[in-house]
DNA sequence: TCGCAACATTCTAATACTGTCATATTACGA
DNA sequence: TCGTAATATGACAGTATTAGAATGTTGCGA
């Protein structure tokens, strides 16, 4: 029973299930950053920055490097990026089908007939 | 500042953050299934497969359509296959990484020295 | 209208996740 | 070695998710 390959999956989409996390991993798409920076471009508190890193490496989502006493993350896989790019991408096409159903409504409203190829 | 894009972005992962919803729209890939279809192809109880139907609805990953008693659920958007088939990659990738660290790891232990603790 | 089949919702107890606060670890320089 | 900066971890209370059982709802045929 493969199940353990969808509960790997699931923690995979899991890790990127909060907002902070988001963030976190957006921020590093520019390059590896250290905690404090992270800390500050998002400012959030130390220890949320702390945890939500501890998430994301406990998943395999980002690699930490010691450098003196700071530690420097950066993400493990750029394929993460295009997770996020999809899932954007996914709430555009989302608010484009909200906006398709309002106009038709409107046009409705408005006396027109039907309209509505993909 | 758009902190709500990320919160909308981390409901999305959340969506396909279970085991069971992954299960679902994987199962979703052939085709639109009705209820009863899904609850037996993936052995769960009705209440738990209507249950994270709900929650898959909720984020407008999947939709509905009735058809006498039956209700037919569809991915709404077939992106989201491109987030498993990336997710899986991405899993694929950690794997071999490891396997590396694991070769790595048998190389020096059958003599190649290094500084080792006793 | 009755009764059943197909789904959906509600309730509850257990578990998991979160932020806050406090404390611990690590590396470095004096 | 001591002190401090940079991170990590631990304990806690509040909240959210989950599975399972029970109950509601809807559509259709007799």
């Amino acid at each position: 029973m493969p199940n353990s390959l969808e509960s790997i999956k699931a923690d995979f989409f899991k890790a990127l299930g909060h907002p902070a996390r988001i963030r976190i991993v957006k921020a590093l798409r520019a390059g590896e950053l250290s905690v404090g920076q992270i800390q500050e471009e998002l400012g959030l508190e130390q220890s949320v920055v702390s945890q939500q890193l501890g998430v994301l490496r406990a998943k395999g989502l980002i690699d930490p490097r010691r450098s003196g006493t700071s530690v420097y993350y950066s993400v493990a896989d750029d394929k993460v990026f295009e997770l996020l790019d999809i899932a954007r991408a996914m709430f555009d096409q989302q608010l484009q089908s909200l906006q398709a159903i309002a106009d038709e409504d409107d046009a409705r409203q408005d006396g027109l007939a039907e309209t509505e190829p993909a």
